[in-house]
DNA sequence: GACGGCTAGACTCTA
DNA sequence: TCTAGCCGTC
C-alpha cells in the first residue's frame, strides 16, 4: 500500500482539503489550470491507500475517453499494481458496461449495436419515409436534434404526455416508431445508453441496489457540463451512502446544446444538503495577463458564482491583438507567427488554433501547406465517418448483429451487386408488415418468394455471404476477418477497377483501418480491462466496435508528433498548450450568430472563448477579420465583444472597440471624439422601441467621419445600422457600440 | 437498376 | 462552397 503522506506531498491546502474530505457530498470548485485532474486522482489513491475503499468500489465518471485514460495512468503511478482496477469511464462507457451486462431485463439482448449519430440520422430518414411525413415539414436533422435533446433529459416516447397539438402528436408518433426501429435492430443511440440505465434502475431497484453497493465513492469530472439524465443516474447510483465527489467550474459550462444544466453545480449545495464546499483558485497554468484577460470577459457573466484566479508566476506577455483585413490574411498572419517562433526554436507542437467552427479552419490549411508545415486537425470529419471505413465497419456489425438494419441497408448493395431500390423497397414493406429487422425481412422475402427471378438470386446470394461470414466469425482475427471480408464482397476489386485518385485514397484508408484493426488486437489482450474489474472477459470484436463508436474527437490526438492542432474551442476543454490563437473573434462567428438574440446563450458563447482563453500558458494571440468569406458570400463583421470586455492594459496591438480602431493601416484614438454617445443607461427609449434612427438620416461618425443611414435592421440594444459613410463607404454599426451624431 | 447531372439548402458545438 | 437527393437516360 502506499504511503498516505506522500499521496498528498506536494499538494496546497485546499487540494488537500478535498482529497481528506472522503464522506459524504462535496463540491470543489475548480478554476481553469487548477490541477482539478490531480486532486482527482490523488484522492482515488488516498481512498485506496488509507484502506477506505478497495478500487473496485471507486467510479470516476469523466466526459471523454482521452481524460478518462489520462486519469487512469495518473491513478496507476500512484499505486502498486494490485491497487488498481478503480472504474474510470466516461458517462457513455460506464452506461455501456452496465447495459451490456443487465439489458436483457429490458428486453434487449446483450450484444446491441451502438449508433452514433450517422446511423441515427439514416434511421430518422427511414421512419421518416415510413411514416410519410413530408422533409419540409419534418426535417431530418431538425427531428434528430429534438430526439437527443429529449433523451437527454431522461424523456423515453412513452413519458410523452399532454400534448394534444398536432405538431407534438405527431412528433410522438415519429419518436415512438424511431424507439420501436432502434428496438428491432436491436441497437442504442448515444442518449439511450443514459437513458435506459437510469430507466434500469428506476424499474428494477434490486439492480440499482447491487450497483449502489458496489460503487461506495463516486468522482465526476466536468461536473457543470451535466445534463439532467447525467444528474438523475448520479442521484440514483449515491442515494444510499451520499459519497459523490464533484469537480467543476461554472465558467467552463459550454454543452447547453446538448442539454447541459449549468444549475446542476450552482444547486449542488441545496440538492444535497450537507456538501462541503472546496473552491481551488490558484492556477499553475497560464500567466497572470492571460488570467487577468479571461477573467475579465468570463466576469460579464451574470449565471457564476465567481471567483478570482491567481498565480505565484511571474510576469508575462500581453495578450496580443491582431485585426486582420480577411480569413486569409487571418492566416497567414499566425503562420508567420509560427514561422518565427520556429526560427527561435520553439516547436510547432507547442501552438494551437482555436475557432469557433470547423469551416474555419480552411484557410489556415491552405497557409500551412503552403510552407509545408505539419499540422493536423482534430474533429471535422472523423478518420471513421469516411466512407468507405464505415462502410467496412458496417459489414464487421452487420456480421456481429444481423438485426442492426442500419448497417445491412448500408452495405445491402455496397458494392453494387444489383440488389436495388425497387428490390429493397419490397424488404422494407414486408419488414414494417411484419414488424421485423431487415434482415428477417429478407429470408420471409426469400421464403415466400415476394422477389422476382434475378433479384431472388442476388439476395440469396448475399445472404448466403453474410451467413458465410457469420459462421466463421469466431475465433479469426478482427483483422484476417476485415481482410478477407473486403476482398471476398468485391468492396476492393471495385475501388481497384475505378482507378481514380479518390479510390486510391479509399483503398489507403481501408489500408490503415485494416493496421488500426490490428494495433487494437494487439494492445488489447483479451479483455484485459473488464478482467481487472472481475467481469466476464468480453468478445474482442463487440470492444472494437464499441470503442470505435465512442472514441471523441480530442482522443485521436498524438502530442509526439512536431505537429500545429487547428481544433474548435469545444474540443480544447481540458488540454493545454504554450502559445494559443484564438481567431475569427467577430460578432456572428464567436459569439455565434444562432446566440446573439439569447443572452443566456451569450453567457455559453463567453464561457466558450473563456475556455479557450485559459489553455495558454505563456502566450495568447487573440485575432479578427474586417471581412470573411462565408457558405460563398462575403461578410462584414463586427469585432467581438469579448475583445473590447478586455482591458486595455492586458493587451496589446490592434484592440477594437472603445480602445480605438485601426483603420487602412491608420491608428484611431481610442478618446472618442465631441460626438454625442448614446447613454443606454438611461435610455429616453425602451430598449424594445424602434431605435432613434432612420434610413436617410445623415450622421457622423467619430472615426468615419460623415455618412447616410442606409438600412435600420433589429430592435433594442441588439439594433445594427447600415451607413454609406462618405469616405469609409458601407459599413454595418452595431447601435450600443456607436457613437453617433446627427447631422440633420 | 446504374449513373450522371442538376438544384436546393445547409455549418455551430459533441459523446 | 459542398453535398444529399431528385430526376432523366441508357
Amino acid at each position: 500500500m502506499p504511503n498516505v503522506e506522500s499521496i498528498t506531498r506536494g499538494l496546497n491546502r485546499e487540494q488537500r482539503d478535498a482529497i481528506a474530505h472522503t464522506e459524504g457530498p462535496l463540491l470543489v470548485l475548480a478554476g481553469a489550470g487548477s490541477g482539478k485532474t490531480r486532486m482527482l486522482t490523488h484522492r482515488i489513491a488516498y481512498l485506496i491507500g488509507s484502506g477506505r475503499a478497495r478500487p473496485r468500489e471507486i467510479l470516476a465518471v469523466t466526459f471523454t475517453n482521452k481524460a478518462a485514460r489520462e486519469m487512469r495512468e495518473r491513478v496507476h503511478a500512484l499505486l502498486d499494481a494490485d491497487a488498481r482496477g478503480a472504474q474510470v469511464a466516461t458517462f457513455h462507457s460506464t452506461c455501456m458496461r452496465i447495459l451490456r451486462r443487465e439489458i436483457a431485463q429490458l428486453g434487449y439482448e446483450p450484444g446491441f449495436a451502438i449508433y452514433d449519430q450517422a446511423d441515427s440520422l439514416a434511421l430518422v430518414k427511414r421512419v421518416l419515409r415510413a411514416l410519410g411525413a413530408g422533409v419540409r415539414a419534418w426535417p431530418p436533422r431538425g427531428v434528430r436534434a429534438r430526439i437527443d435533446r429529449l433523451k437527454n433529459r431522461g424523456i423515453l416516447p412513452d413519458d410523452l404526455v399532454g400534448g394534444d397539438d398536432e405538431d407534438t402528436q405527431r412528433f410522438a408518433e415519429i419518436y415512438q416508431r424511431y424507439q420501436t426501429e432502434l428496438r428491432r435492430s436491436n441497437a442504442l443511440d448515444f442518449g439511450d445508453l443514459l437513458v435506459l440505465t437510469v430507466r434500469l434502475f428506476e424499474t428494477r431497484p434490486e439492480v440499482l441496489d447491487s450497483y449502489q453497493r458496489r460503487w461506495r465513492y463516486v468522482l465526476v469530472d466536468e461536473y457543470q457540463d451535466t445534463n439532467p439524465v447525467q444528474y438523475r443516474l448520479l442521484r440514483l447510483l449515491v442515494a444510499a451512502h451520499q459519497n459523490l465527489c464533484v469537480v467543476g467550474d461554472e465558467d467552463q459550462s459550454i454543452y447547453a446544446f446538448r442539454e447541459a444544466d449549468i444549475r446542476n453545480i450552482l444547486d449542488f449545495e441545496k440538492d444535497f444538503p450537507g456538501a462541503n464546499v472546496v473552491r481551488l483558485e490558484q492556477n499553475y497554468r497560464s500567466t497572470q495577463p492571460i488570467l487577468d484577460a479571461a477573467s475579465a470577459v468570463v466576469a460579464h457573466n451574470l449565471e457564476r458564482k465567481g471567483k478570482r484566479l491567481f498565480t505565484e508566476r511571474d510576469g508575462g506577455e500581453l495578450v496580443r491583438m491582431y485585426e486582420a483585413s480577411d480569413e486569409r490574411d487571418e492566416a497567414s498572419f499566425v503562420v508567420s507567427e509560427l514561422l518565427s517562433w520556429r526560427d527561435r526554436g520553439v516547436r510547432l507542437a507547442d501552438s494551437a488554433v482555436f475557432y469557433r467552427t470547423h469551416a474555419q479552419s480552411r484557410p489556415f490549411e491552405e497557409e500551412l501547406l503552403k510552407y509545408n508545415l505539419p499540422y493536423a486537425v482534430v474533429g471535422g470529419t472523423r478518420f471513421y465517418d469516411r466512407k468507405e471505413v464505415k462502410d467496412a465497419l458496417c459489414y464487421l456489425r452487420a456480421i456481429r448483429n444481423p438485426h442492426d438494419s442500419e448497417s445491412l441497408l448500408r452495405i445491402v448493395n455496397e458494392p453494387a451487386r444489383g440488389i436495388g431500390r425497387t428490390t429493397i423497397e419490397r424488404v422494407l414493406a414486408c419488414a414494417n408488415e411484419r414488424g421485423v429487422s431487415i434482415w428477417s425481412a429478407l429470408g420471409i422475402a426469400l421464403e415466400e418468394k415476394r422477389l422476382g427471378g434475378a433479384a431472388f438470386k442476388r439476395v440469396s446470394a448475399f445472404v448466403e455471404l453474410m451467413e458465410g461470414f457469420r459462421a466463421e466469425a469466431p475465433g479469426d482475427s478482427i483483422g484476417q476477418l476485415l481482410a478477407r471480408l473486403l476482398n471476398a464482397t468485391g468492396y476492393v476489386a471495385a475501388l481497384e477497377k475505378e482507378a481514380t485518385v479518390e479510390a486510391e485514397a479509399r483503398l489507403d484508408n481501408l489500408n490503415e483501418l485494416l493496421s488500426a484493426v490490428e494495433e487494437f488486437e494487439r494492445v488489447n489482450a483479451p479483455g484485459v480491462e473488464e478482467q481487472e474489474n472481475g467481469d466476464e472477459p468480453r468478445d474482442l470484436l463487440d470492444l472494437y466496435l464499441e470503442q470505435v463508436t465512442l472514441l471523441s474527437e480530442a482522443d485521436t490526438l498524438d502530442p509526439s508528433d512536431d505537429r500545429l492542432v487547428l481544433m474548435t474551442a469545444h474540443v480544447a476543454k481540458g488540454l493545454e498548450f504554450p502559445n494559443v490563437f484564438v481567431v475569427g473573434l467577430e460578432e456572428g462567428i464567436f459569439p455565434h450568430f444562432a446566440s446573439l438574440d439569447d443572452p443566456s446563450a451569450v453567457e455559453e458563447e463567453r464561457r466558450l472563448c473563456y475556455v479557450a482563453m485559459t489553455r495558454a500558458r505563456d502566450r495568447l494571440v487573440l485575432c479578427r477579420a474586417e471581412t470573411r468569406r462565408l457558405h460563398g458570400s462575403l461578410r462584414y463583421n463586427q469585432p467581438s465583444r469579448f475583445l473590447s470586455e478586455i482591458p486595455g492594459e492586458l493587451a496589446s496591438g490592434d484592440r477594437p472597440g472603445d480602445g480605438g480602431y485601426a483603420v487602412g493601416g491608420e491608428r484611431f484614438p481610442a478618446e472618442p471624439s465631441a460626438g454625442v454617445r448614446i447613454d443606454f443607461s438611461h435610455a429616453q427609449w425602451s430598449p424594445d422601441d424602434l431605435p432613434p434612427f432612420q434610413a436617410g438620416q445623415r450622421v457622423e461618425h467619430p472615426i468615419f467621419g460623415p455618412g447616410s443611414v442606409v438600412e435600420v435592421a433589429g430592435s433594442g440594444s441588439d439594433a445594427k445600422l447600415r451607413i454609406r459613410f462618405d469616405r469609409a463607404g458601407m459599413k454595418t454599426i452595431k447601435l450600443r457600440y456607436a457613437e453617433l451624431d446627427l447631422l440633420n
